[in-house]
DNA sequence: CCTCTGTAGATTGTCGACAATCGTCCATAT
DNA sequence: ATATGGACGATTGTCGACAATCTACAGAGG
């Protein structure tokens, strides 16, 4: 039994995202960001060689960031054929949106336990910039959508748990795109951003009960107003 | 905005694991076997060439498998450095096990309502093989995790909910390790399989709120002795 | 007119090789 | 004796090429 304790995962919580990109690194996270924003829609073919000459680089990294994709359930693989962008129906939306619900309030309750000043300042700042990105008439609804996630998955890490932030990031990820296209059709930006200052306060205030119920009734609107969505918009 | 329904992912919950499979596949069954048989001991360097040798492969499967053990929490990637076995300390275990106390209780609850014949008739038969390994004075550990991990998975995989499914597995996988250290001291095994019983009738007699505390108890149950068993072998 | 079969094109899965980078060992200076 | 610096070996990250396999289309047969 080797030494081993040097290669716990301890460096903090701070790498859940890679320290040092690679190629790849960047292919994976290019691509998560077009399949997440929409540009690549659901059931597009992913072909290795056209991503590849697109991005500039050869096929081994693209295999890859698809690889990666398909375990954060953003692409899918039919062996032999190839990848395509993973289409999530009504079912699949709300049972990950359930799992969200608990982890992400469980992880909301965690975090008043455990915030320090430096948290509540970079989450602030977060806050002040995503109400800058709402301030005119036109919305930039990339940049919001970017410091959005950005302050959730501070949130995640403030709680400690590395593993409850991990699943919680990845199922956040996961439904992001479909969450995405709804934000742009509705007010329910604007309504995010007020509760997002009613958990900030909360979490401000160390109060877990609180901050929990704020989290759930976050996810379960953001939930409910998708579902109503997509039953609208039925194609 | 293209036909996509073609790619929704509704080929049926038997394809969690992929049916067909490649070289890449394989490798990657054959390294989670070794790291969850603990084989490869925590912080144990994973070097490519080494593991390509010795499975009688090239790198670029090797790599694959070893992309897909680190998103599943069994390896973890220093840049440059390479692959080591990932090391839970207790900390990262009992955030495990609050996720899989929650999600497998949830899951079983859901299964309670779905149960078919079929599914009762599957799982009784891997209770029985179970009894099988551990009838003798010589108890079949290897065997019989593998069927515990096939009988927790189709429980989930009733529940027909696949996201929730495979983040279940994938923390069980994550642990399974530890447990199975655990599992092989103590005489924790029959009373799993005590427990097995319970959760079956439960879900026999579709009660969802019985056959929810119980598996609930059953991860309590692994996590305490576990934790017991860590904090005994400290070293 | 429909169905089946065989060929052609395209795409994936796999391989071996090269360059960049990191850890290690030794020489040297303080 | 300890610390600093450079060269060597080892390992990863990336690339281009090849073989296996799948899809699409065309042609023959019923």
């Amino acid at each position: 039994m080797a030494a081993a304790s040097t290669a716990t995962a301890r460096e903090g919580l701070r790498e859940v995202e890679r320290p040092i990109k690679s190629v790849a690194d960047l292919a994976h996270e290019q691509l998560r960001r077009e399949i997440v924003a929409g540009e690549l829609v659901p059931g597009e073919p992913l072909r290795q060689a056209h991503i590849a000459e697109r991005l500039g680089l050869s096929r081994a990294p693209v295999r890859e960031a698809l690889q990666r994709l398909e375990i954060e359930g953003l692409a899918v693989l039919r062996p032999r054929r190839g990848y395509v962008v993973a289409n999530l129906d009504v079912v699949e939306i709300e049972d990950i949106f359930e799992m969200r619900i608990w982890l992400e309030g469980r992880a909301s309750a965690l975090a008043a336990g455990r915030r320090t000043i430096a948290d509540l300042r970079a989450l602030e700042d977060l806050i002040a910039r995503m109400d800058e990105c709402a301030r005119g008439d036109t919305v930039d609804i990339v940049t919001w959508a970017a410091l959005n996630r950005e302050f959730h998955m501070k949130l995640f890490q403030v709680s400690g748990r590395r593993q409850l932030c991990r699943m919680a990031l990845s199922l956040r990820d996961s439904v992001e795109r479909y969450v995405r296209v709804d934000y742009a059709m509705s007010e329910m930006l604007r309504h995010a951003q007020h509760e997002h200052k009613g958990i900030f306060a909360a979490l401000k205030a160390g109060d877990a009960e609180r901050i929990e119920t704020l989290s759930r009734a976050h996810c379960e609107h953001t939930r409910d107003r998708l579902i109503a969505s997509l039953a609208a918009h039925q194609d």
